[in-house]
RNA sequence: AGGCACGUAGCUCAGUGGGAGAGCACUUCCCUGACACGGAAGGGGUCGGCGGUUCAAUCCCGCCCGUGCCUACCA
């Protein structure tokens, strides 16, 4: 029973059914023991507390693009889903719950914490699961994992012990990057620096015995606290003689030295720097440098510590506006310039990091970056579009040390025992009771967890099963593709290319397509708290998920930044609902009709036939083409102007004599024809549009032996030759028609009104064609009465036009306007003129004509002489019009 | 500060070493038996500025102006 289509399309009704049918019956699942050649992608995971906003749109229709192309290229097609447990974006939302009840973190204690937090997974995690769903992503969702997931949380076990193992995880003290909301080390990566309106407040520091001041100029001066130095620069005269000396710290009167260090800029301020060797980086190397006492002066939450003296206990901000008042009472205060600098934010809570001196896990990259960058040297891994190599390497050869460790309760905890007895580390695959240096059992794990990206990392093989031996590594490790957007090129691409060629001895995917980002009008990425953001589902509710992805389809190719227009999306929604009705055109008309198989080059074929399917051949063409190479909106535009401009424009009107008219033979290859080129469309169009061309290909006659239009063979070879003479001829006659119309809608000639056309060819070839075609330009050009041969008389008043080798003229009896004409012809004329100047000037250019390729020469010449005769045919038009008034 | 992009029709953006493209918007005409979410015909751009390479530059090179992003230890 074939369903029929209603009349207006409507999206809603067909999108939930097709998904739901595709789900259950496991369309979308990947068969390891396929003997078909493998494509696999693995999903950037999102987060589980994500809502899907454009970037995940974007990213997932381009990689479901991807995945129904291959599927029906005859690939065994494996799309991994899953999502990640982003640890604190996902401790956030349970401690906002807990503060609700009046309750926090720490009075449940860790574990009934993360055992809430596995609850609120179950409950409200991953809806976003849900959301690409909507857009139709072909995931094997069967497979769908979780960072936190048993079988990944082994991986990441085993991971963390080899590289232990292996010396490349180790421990250290030193300054790292501390969130004071979030309690936790962040990486480098994880703090984002914002330019951010400040001060520069430049303090006194008196010399001690002397009455000179050393001024400093800072940004931050609540870490004056913690000064154990002034440095200045060595071959700086003006202070040469007090390096050596002392000054006295104001406020906490500490004797701190004032030392010379090459890293001071004799130009900035006063040339002098306070130096806080545990609350600046900088300060950290000098401090090291001259063996400067490392004074913390902050707790956790920001909060001055004991070593703060009197300024205990206030908040960082209070203690700077206390400091600064101190200052000015003392008259210590020089002055306080307005200024503009970096300030780092954590890029989960937006509060401004501190460093931090503290103890943290970190790997030791380099060995392994190195190997991530040989692997995209030598092409193991392509990075598309090219560019992004460069940034890439960029950061991989000035990568640091990574610090993995979060002091986070949500996440995987490192395991690492500590022994209370001989203070060793026992770092271990399997949980540890006791001490393997001493035994004692007196050992307790340690509290941090991995930074979410850690187990990102392992994402291309953990989801596979790894470390177990799985079919399913075997059959689709290392994926084929990645799809993603830059702003994690270095958070995760890179990581997983360490992780995957480290345990896997090669590298995790094949290529790596990085897509443009979803920003606002202001080139800022979409967010919430913004107010930017357009919601995806908003949009397909309103469109349709078919339009929508069309959408972001065609917008793939855009540099960085897209900016999305509803206008644009509606322009889609249009040409989905055009596709709709052509479709119900065709259905129409092949109500008495079964698909059998018949060789096209048994039947008769008409111009029009031969000219679609010589079309239809050049857009497969070109669509697979673009695919290859990731051109998604080259894609989205060749299917778009065949679709619209050429199988409907054109195709359609030139098909309705034959499937109107009494010639039965003619009307049943037609409808062969028509049948054909519309199946083999929508199996091209499937991959950007599921949805819909899922519901015409069932409304089809025929059956096609499989389920689904995605179990469907994607069109690569033509559906059959065509003659290339046969093809140009009607092309010809497109044009006399375009000539046709052009002057009818110039002269402003009624649509219904019939009129006499007499077209004088060049040739007896032309002439040939244009009988041939004859039909066609009585039909769409509405031509009532029409006189073709070569060098046939002309009509005493006619209108004039060229096409190609074909003069029309159109008698102007039956027109109105002479005026009207005598300006259309002077239009045209006025085109062709310039033509002719163009070429002309060019042609006369000897050292063009010495110089240039002969086939540019020859087109060059042949161009001039169309538009040469062209303006003489237009010109004798003209003059004979003039007569006339 | 360095790096990477971008600046093409009113708007959003494709594109190429050989006479400038799309969608939307705009103008005129049409509710012709798939579609007014439609049809036909049009108008509109010294391809940011200035130089250079070339027979030929919107495209390659240099400089400048403007915009954006990323990286960076100027307190």
């Amino acid at each position: 029973m074939k369903p029929e289509l209603f009349k207006d399309y409507e999206p809603a009704k067909i999108e939930e059914k097709w998904f739901a049918t595709w789900e259950q019956r496991g369309d979308f699942h990947a068969n390891e023991q396929s003997t078909k050649p493998h494509y696999s992608i693995v999903i950037p995971p999102p987060n589980v507390t994500g809502v899907l906003h454009m970037g995940h749109a974007l990213n997932n229709t381009l990689q479901d693009i991807l995945c129904r192309w291959k599927r029906m290229s005859g690939y065994e097609v494996l799309w991994m889903p899953g999502t990640d447990h982003a640890g604190i974006a996902t401790q956030n939302v349970v401690e906002k719950q807990l503060a609700t009840e009046g309750k926090d973190r720490h009075e449940l204690g860790r574990e009934a914490f993360v055992e809430r937090v596995w609850k609120w997974r179950e409950e409200s995690g991953g809806q976003i699961i849900n959301q690409l769903k909507r857009l139709g992503a072909s995931c094997d969702w069967e497979r769908e994992r979780f960072t936190m997931d048993e079988g990944l949380s082994e991986a990441v076990r085993e991971v963390f012990v080899t590289l232990y193992e292996d010396g490349l995880i180790y421990r250290d003290n030193r300054l790292i990057n501390w969130c004071p909301r979030c309690h936790t080390a962040l990486s480098d990566l994880e703090v984002e620096h914002d330019d951010k309106q400040g001060s520069l407040w430049h303090l006194r520091y008196p010399v001690k015995d002397s009455d000179r001041y050393l001024v400093v100029a800072t940004t931050r001066p609540e870490t004056m606290l913690g000064d154990s130095a002034v440095a200045v620069h060595p071959e700086d005269e003006r202070y040469s003689e007090l390096i050596g000396k002392t000054v006295l710290l104001p406020l906490v009167n500490r004797e701190i030295p004032i030392v010379a260090d090459e890293y001071v800029d004799k130009e900035f301020g006063s040339g002098a720097v306070k130096i806080t060797p545990a609350h600046d980086f900088n300060d950290f190397e000098i401090g090291k440098r001259h063996d400067l006492e490392f004074i913390n002066i902050l707790d956790e939450s920001g909060f001055i510590n004991e070593n703060g003296g009197s300024y205990v206990g206030l908040e960082r901000n209070a203690a700077r506006a206390k400091i600064v008042a101190d200052f000015t009472e003392l008259g210590l205060l020089e002055k306080i310039d307005a200024y503009t600098n970096a300030v780092g934010e954590c890029y989960r809570c937006k509060t401004i990091v501190e460093p931090y001196m503290s103890k943290q896990w970190y790997v030791a990259v380099k060995s392994l970056a190195a190997e991530a960058i040989k692997a995209v040297d030598t092409g193991e891994t392509k990075i598309i579009p090219q560019q992004w190599e460069k940034t890439y390497y960029e950061w991989m050869n000035n990568i640091q040390d990574w610090c993995v460790s979060r002091q986070i309760w949500w996440g995987h905890r490192i395991p690492a025992w500590f022994c209370d007895d001989c203070g060793e580390i026992t770092v271990s695959r399997d949980n540890v009771a006791a001490c393997h240096k001493c035994n004692s059992s007196n050992v307790r794990q340690e509290t941090d967890v991995l930074d979410p990206w850690f187990s990102s990392a392992l994402w291309p093989f953990s989801t596979m099963g790894w470390p177990e031996k799985t079919q399913a590594l075997e059959k689709f490790y290392p994926t084929s593709c990645l799809v993603t957007g830059f702003d994690i090129l270095f958070f995760w691409v890179a990581r997983m290319m360490m992780m995957g060629l480290k345990f896997r001895g090669e590298v995790p995917f094949k290529e790596v397509y990085i897509h443009a980002l979803v920003r606002d009008e202001n080139g800022h990425k979409m967010s919430k708290s913004k107010g930017n953001v357009i919601d995806p589902l908003v949009i397909v509710d309103q469109y349709g998920a078919d339009a929508f992805r069309y959408t972001l389809c065609a917008f793939a190719a855009m540099g960085r930044d897209i900016k999305l227009s509803t206008e644009r999306i509606g322009g889609y929604r249009n040409f989905v609902n055009k596709l709709w009705n052509a479709s119900r055109f065709a259905l129409m008309n092949l109500k008495d009709f079964e698909p059998a198989q018949v060789e096209l080059t048994d039947l008769p074929l008409s111009p029009a036939d031969q000219w679609i399917l010589h079309r239809f051949t050049y857009a497969m063409e070109e669509v697979n083409q673009s695919l290859t190479k990731y051109k998604f909106n080259d894609a989205a535009s060749i299917l778009y102007s065949f679709t619209w401009h050429e199988f409907c424009d054109w195709y359609i009107e030139l098909s309705k004599d034959n499937l109107y008219g009494d010639d039965a033979e003619a009307r049943k290859v037609t409808q062969t024809v028509l049948y054909q080129v519309l199946e083999g469309l929508l199996r091209l169009l499937h991959p950007i549009l599921p949805f819909v061309t899922e519901e015409i290909w069932h409304a089809l006659p025929g059956d096609r032996g499989v389920d689904s239009i995605m179990q469907a063979s994607y069109p690569t070879n033509a559906i059959t030759v065509t003659d290339t003479a046969v093809v140009e001829d009607m092309e010809r006659v497109m044009e006399v028609i375009r000539a046709i119309r052009n002057v009818r809608g110039e002269l402003e000639v009624p649509p219904g009104k019939k009129i006499k056309v007499v077209l004088d060819c060049k040739s007896a070839d032309v002439e040939q064609a244009m009988n041939v075609g004859k039909q066609y330009i009585h039909t769409l050009a509405r031509v009532e009465e029409l006189e073709v041969g070569v060098s046939v008389e002309h009509p005493a008043q006619a209108s004039t036009q060229v096409a190609g080798d074909v003069e029309v003229l159109i008698p102007l009896a039956d027109l109105i306007n002479v005026a009207e004409e005598e300006a259309r012809l002077g239009k045209e004329i006025d085109k062709v003129q310039k033509d002719v100047t163009f070429f002309t000037k060019k042609l006369s250019n000897e050292k063009f004509v010495a110089n240039a390729p002969p086939q540019v020469l020859e087109k060059d010449r042949a161009k001039l002489g169309a538009a040469e005769e062209k303006l003489e045919i237009l010109e004798q038009s003209l003059k004979k019009i003039l007569t006339m008034k």
